[in-house]
DNA sequence: TAAATTTGCTTAAACGATTAAGCAAATATA
DNA sequence: TATATTTGCTTAATCGTTTAAGCAAATTTA
């Protein structure tokens, strides 16, 4: 039995004999308004469990401290981890934040762009999934004049604010390790060209075999949606190789864990036979048998920024949209498929 | 460069020469606006790229199109499952979600349900944090009169619908399984008690014991917030004792991976010398080495009948919360922790 | 003491959409 | 042809809050 109708201004204007004016004044603690005033007006919206309408205020002032976000997905402790330290810096800021999953379909981030600017948030901070070229969604909140923070999965043709870490030089590092390890013939099961992220961790990869006098073996460089399942199909491939790969340096913790599987079922010693580096440092790469080296992507130090970014564009009157890239170093962590006795 | 102001139905209006009203009636299809009219204001909203104001209509409304969501965390891969399905269905219905974590912490749990409330959503579908015993702030959701719907950790006290799998009969199946087997000590790395779903299955786990003849060993029962470091230390002290167990039911899969670390760092085989079980089928069960044995708890089936039943409170016009559990069969998935050959 | 400023409120108009009520004109019915 | 009904709109109020403008009383300044 919920009470028929909530308490508004109205009511406790009413039982103080006073206007509604006064009491969003009070409750606003308006100088103009008398210590005495503020001091009833907070006691009978207490005693009438008065609860502001968010709906009433953010039309009126045309501002929701909603924030949007929108990531691949949720169940990944990148991501979630994100989300919580931007959650942390959003919150002292006094706004709250909206969560959308794209599960990297580019049609499900589309229709989370519109469910968004419907909510009428104040900003979108989000990372693009996989599939998307197509960038007139993203286009369309640039147009709304609300601020847009990308992050991991970013695109410089939308010339927004952007945060993450440096893809090519994390390649070089991996490579850079490897080779100090001894490895001579280093793979690379890969993401998607067209994603950015995937192709800077490509070009890396090339770049730093380069540096180090390695020939570039087409046959060890492979592009794929790095699943799990991917990783075990990309693996499986190189063993079948006249020439196996002495290292394999896999774009995402998940399809290393593929990888890794196959090389367990293989009965291929990691990293004696093989070394195996992924890259994201999921929990579960620190669980398995034997552990995997992976980078760690400084996620909330990511969201972290990526919150304090929007919250200086939101309050930068003349702000205009343009490219500002935050990028942060990676590190590498050794674990046991890498570590390499020589 | 944003465009200054948006487009409003005033502005369509003034287009066409018509009024405001005909022009919110004829985005809507009312019958009593002429198909012409219909027609031009379509064409001059899409023109004037018109967006509906959601503040604005929900104000006048009553009702947002807004449901808000608590989970204790989104990187399980249970809770990420729920609410995908959860979406799926509410979003059919024109209903659109807001996530909020409250990662396990009993302040941030009511801080999530101020932000939501304050946001007007229509209900709320939550999963309570293991530390809530206080449930005032539940009562405010329940006392605003929207419908607020429960899912795997729930309170009977509350008296509102329910949606969980039966937790005393999951460990009735699992103790018989391992009866099966041949195992006759039996431990249960279990959750807090005061948490409801961890003492159902706590409860069926002594249960279950007296069915079959197995006496309880106040030894081999020990309760914690089953992270993968309580799973570690539970079962240390299992070793530590003079009759060690020869199976572990953990509540939880987290839990049981941390067990079954210590298991592989002193050498003990699974399952031949001690057979283990975890509880959620979380991906990483099928990774480890051996796989684990869990219970799956049909999480997209919960998050699909939680919506629905969300709908269906919403939509009846004299609906009164009451308590109405929803309880699913959960499903005992064998694997080779417990797989012993006898 | 008169003028200027400050204090403490009120009034009324927004914000953008929805909707009850009403009113002509067009069409149907008797 | 007169009356009833339907069609297609308009007007105006409303949702709950904020805020610009204004006004009288109290206080300060000259």
């Amino acid at each position: 039995m919920g009470n028929k109708k909530r308490t508004t201004i109205k009511d406790i204007a009413n039982v103080l004999n006073i206007s509604a004016a006064a009491v969003s004044k009070a409750l606003h603690n308006d100088s103009r308004i008398s210590k005495q005033t503020k001091e009833d007006v907070k006691r009978v919206a207490k005693e009438l469990n008065y609860q502001p309408n968010h709906l009433a205020s953010a039309l009126r002032k045309g501002k929701s401290n909603l924030v949007g976000v929108i990531v691949p997905r949720t169940n990944s402790n990148f991501f979630s981890s994100v989300i919580e330290n931007m959650e942390a810096v959003l919150d002292k800021a006094g706004y709250n934040i909206i969560i959308t999953q794209s599960k990297e379909s580019f049609k499900k981030e589309c229709k989370n762009i519109d469910t968004l600017l419907y909510t009428q948030v104040d900003g979108i901070i989000a990372s693009m999934a996989n599939e998307t070229t197509d960038l007139s969604y993203y286009e369309k909140i640039k147009s709304k004049g609300i601020p847009l923070i990308l992050f991991d999965r970013g695109e410089n043709d939308l010339n927004v604010d952007y945060v993450g870490i440096n893809d090519y030089d994390s390649s070089h590092m991996i490579v850079e390790h490897l080779v100090k390890k001894g490895c001579k013939r280093i793979a690379h099961i890969g993401g998607y060209r067209r994603t950015r992220i995937f192709n800077n961790r490509i070009r890396g990869y090339i770049d730093a075999l380069t540096k180090h006098n390695l020939p570039l073996d087409q046959n060890l460089l492979t592009e794929s949606s790095l699943t799990l399942e991917d990783g075990r199909e990309m693996m499986q491939k190189f063993l079948q190789l006249e020439q196996r790969p002495d290292a394999v340096y896999v774009a995402s913790d998940y399809a290393a864990l593929g990888a890794l599987q196959v090389l367990n079922e293989n009965n291929i010693n990691v990293p004696e036979d093989i070394c195996l580096i992924g890259f994201g440092n999921e929990p579960f790469t620190s669980f398995v048998k034997p552990t995997i080296s992976t980078v760690n992507q400084h996620s909330a130090e990511i969201g972290k920024i990526a919150a304090e970014t929007f919250l200086s564009r939101i309050n930068d009157k003349n702000w205009k949209p343009s490219l500002n890239k935050n990028i942060l170093k990676s590190e590498l962590i050794v674990r046991e498929s890498s570590d390499k006795k020589i």
